[in-house]
DNA sequence: CGCGAGTTTGAGGTCGCTCAACAATGGTGG
DNA sequence: CCACCATTGTTGAGCGACCTCAAACTCGCG
């Protein structure tokens, strides 16, 4: 988790949350076990009394309705705390699966809610994770609330771009990534049918400004796919390196 | 807040977040301060360095994007603290306003940060605050990623009445109150616009399940309207005590 | 080879949008 | 007290984004 995009970080915190995150590191290391794709970690509606960090790969937050639609709220990327809301809840309304091949350490709530209770700096850690998932939540209401589905997607790219870009997972100015994701998942988290999907993703192609394929996207055309994704995008998505830089350098086709 | 409505707090910490709750209270007391309706308390994308709690009537988050389409992202009531970020962001990317005249109390991040440090119950306070939102956040995705323009309404007529139950400012069993809401205010918050929020509401009313007017809402056919909610509904909300109890002693008309 | 999961495409339908007009309300100033 | 205006609510007509259903195609896998 570096600092360097979320300019908007309290400095006076930003020592203490990289202590946080090496002290949470300690505290997990040593339980961490590989899974398989679209393995089940947590399951809904059940006691559950982990807390995770996801290591390598990717998982995501589901929540299925009775009648068989599902939404996907959030994705997580290698780096991401999860479900650290087990140590103030029971259970959660809704199931954590991994996408691909995924690693992950975790910890029982007591041990880490101790440590939550004695050490500001695991307290903050703990917190800040919560934030700003609120923050992306944030960000995902307006994408479904306002944006259409050209806009909602456009915004996924480059929010997934910038969060592996932020964490090192992939180079800043990278303009091709793996995104594992079928068509059927990215309609689930899109709010749209997997039938949408692909005729947006058709065209993106066309258009030669995102092309989707073998869980790899490809931007090809970077000022064109942000302009799309402009609208919904806020104050801290725009601040961020890879908008500002290319964005203005130009690396259209 | 009581801890009534949310079963599945762990049973370690009721007492923790009581304590919390009050301790916050007594540091908040003093400043509070009157606010019009409308009045814009947080602006976008600007320092700011207080958390709030509010004692009296509505605000909520609101994103205003650039072509003017605006989404309402979160609806405060009586007894909530927000901006509860502000301990570790310097601004938020959205507004918060108020929508009713209200009253308000005010701490300063720093202050509250220190207490927060030294005291766990107020860290438990705060993140729970956190997560509670976050909760909501995550239906709210639910809602407006899979829900129709009707499924939406009834949902949030439901979590408001939940919300207002659960604090002690209806009666669980009541079958009518205010919600300030304009239809345009309605349609940024559930993601459809004022002329079609304006339909929906006529179909509930010549339906009988829900009539809203001036600024009340009345709930006519309660089965019906959980029954309508009922797909987008997570365990949490489900075992409410309203819904459990009317649905089972059935208060149909 | 057959199977299942994922992708692609067509045809037709619907939910919700846009534009536009008008009614009801309440506040303001003359 | 009334004329005026801004805000909110209401309704119609036409349109478009997205959905539903259905079929065909690709691909990896046992």
């Amino acid at each position: 988790m570096s600092s360097e995009r979320y300019a908007l970080l309290r400095p006076e915190l930003d020592e203490s949350l990289a202590r946080g995150e090496v002290k949470i590191a300690r505290l997990t290391k040593g339980v961490t076990c590989e899974l398989k794709p679209r393995h089940v970690l947590i399951e809904a509606d059940t006691d559950h009394p982990f807390v995770y960090r996801l290591i390598e790969g990717w998982a995501c937050r589901v929540r299925r309705l009775s009648d068989s639609r599902a939404q996907s709220i959030l994705i997580f990327l290698p780096g991401d705390l999860f479900a650290v809301k087990s140590m103030f809840v029971r259970r959660h309304p809704d199931a954590v699966q991994t996408l691909t091949r995924a690693l992950v350490s975790r910890i029982h709530y007591k041990d880490l809610h101790k440590a939550y209770s004695s050490d500001v700096d695991i307290a903050n850690r703990c917190t800040w994770q919560v934030m700003e998932e609120e923050r992306r939540l944030h960000s995902w209401v307006v994408s479904l609330g306002q944006g259409s589905a050209e806009e909602r997607f456009a915004l996924l790219i480059v929010d997934l771009h910038g969060r592996l870009a932020a964490s090192g997972h992939i180079e800043a100015d990278a303009l091709s990534f793996e995104m594992p994701l079928t068509q059927t998942q990215l309609a689930d988290h899109l709010g749209i049918t997997a039938v949408h999907v692909n005729r947006v993703l058709r065209t993106f192609r066309e258009r030669a400004i995102v092309t989707v394929r073998d869980g790899r996207v490809s931007i090809e055309n970077l000022p064109m796919l942000l302009k799309t994704a402009a609208a919904l995008m806020d104050a801290y998505e725009r601040s961020a390196p890879e908008y500002r830089g290319t964005l203005a350098t130009g690396v259209s086709r």
